[in-house]
DNA sequence: TCAATAGAACTGACTGGTCAGTTTTATTGA
DNA sequence: TCAATAAAACTGACCAGTCAGTTCTATTGA
């Protein structure tokens, strides 16, 4: 194996490693030894063992949030933009745990510290809010949402699939993850009085 | 100062500090400077390190627990009962800032690993989701609410309170994240067809 | 076609700094 | 007096990061 698919490879075991334990927790010598690399080799790609981690951390948000964008620019039906955007989500980390535990992690960290690292990943996490808070707006002006705080109902949508991945234990299909969140943050819970 | 509150103050300040920073990143040496407090006096206490973390996140949850029980045993409208838990979970964490980020960080960790500590903690956050629980399936007896999966529904309604916490920015009164968390949970954001 | 050479990529043993945990000494106050 | 503690000094395990040496790949020209 050659060319640019080690630092792919590093990333991917790095990945791994970090969701599993604590940052300090991990060795540069036992990504390497994963990896199947020489621990110098981690050192030609990334400056030190943050960066990697950060690398290992944008590299799944990116591809989240490519995964986000609406494939066509056509205005749908709220609804099913809002169904869209979740099952998005939640398939995405369906398919990438490691990505989805990390992630978790990363989430709870945000509230304290600062940095560059810091900065964009709280830019990243911003991409994804106002994509779904432009849907909200619009199905409020149509009359559809009732929605009163834009801001924080997107960020509540989204910590929902948090919430389900964690607790339902892996025994709800993607497609039942997706109904229960859009059940419950379009109807909630309550019967019709 | 002489007594226990040394080993309080210890928690206190370590509590602080593991809020804001990574694991490896707090020193033995800050908590001791910072709690006032010979550093070897923390290990009179505590065996290591870990341990004082471990001490610090279940204080912190315990204590939070505690404010969730039902002071009146006597069965509330389901409603008013949730709306007083969610009321004591944001209550608690506004006055429990670093409490609140500590937690949010033990949380994003809480799907890997394993060992006597990680146990507790899932026990500990089990107890907080089956208070939750009961109510829901105590008004879905009464034809209140239409809940399917309780078990993930309080997972949900306890995970808005931390997405609100976050995102909410300060802006809102405690009450008006209750209302927020409450109207979401209870209705949904869409309009009646 | 294939030596010969250059340079890029890679390796892993080694090193130096760091810090958890221990021990020693000095201080307090009861 | 002495029990508890602070403060400081110490120790050694650990591990991130380095770099001298090696291997792989590309290029040249005979």
């Amino acid at each position: 194996m050659g060319k640019q698919n080690r630092k792919k490879q590093v990333i991917e075991e790095a990945a791994r490693l970090f969701s599993a334990k604590r940052f300090d927790e991990v060795l540069m010598d036992e990504i390497a030894q994963q990896a199947g690399v020489g621990k110098g080799t981690i050192y030609t790609y990334f400056t030190d063992k943050e960066e990697l981690y950060f690398a290992v951390v944008f590299d799944g948000i990116s591809r989240l949030n490519e995964q986000l964008q609406s494939p066509d620019d056509h205005l749908q039906d709220p609804v099913e933009e809002l169904r869209r955007m979740v099952h998005a989500i939640v398939s995405f980390f369906s398919l990438n745990r490691f990505f989805f535990r990390l992630m978790s992690k990363e989430d709870g960290r945000s509230e304290s510290g600062r940095g560059k690292n810091r900065k964009r990943w709280h830019d990243e996490r911003r991409i994804q809010l106002e994509a779904i808070e432009a849907v909200l707006h619009s199905g409020t002006q149509t009359g559809l949402f009732k929605g009163e705080n834009h801001k924080i109902e997107a960020a509540i949508l989204r910590d929902m699939v948090r919430s389900i991945m964690i607790h339902s234990g892996g025994e709800l299909s993607v497609d039942e993850m997706v109904d229960t969140i859009m059940r419950i943050f379009l109807h909630g819970i309550q019967t019709k009085a």
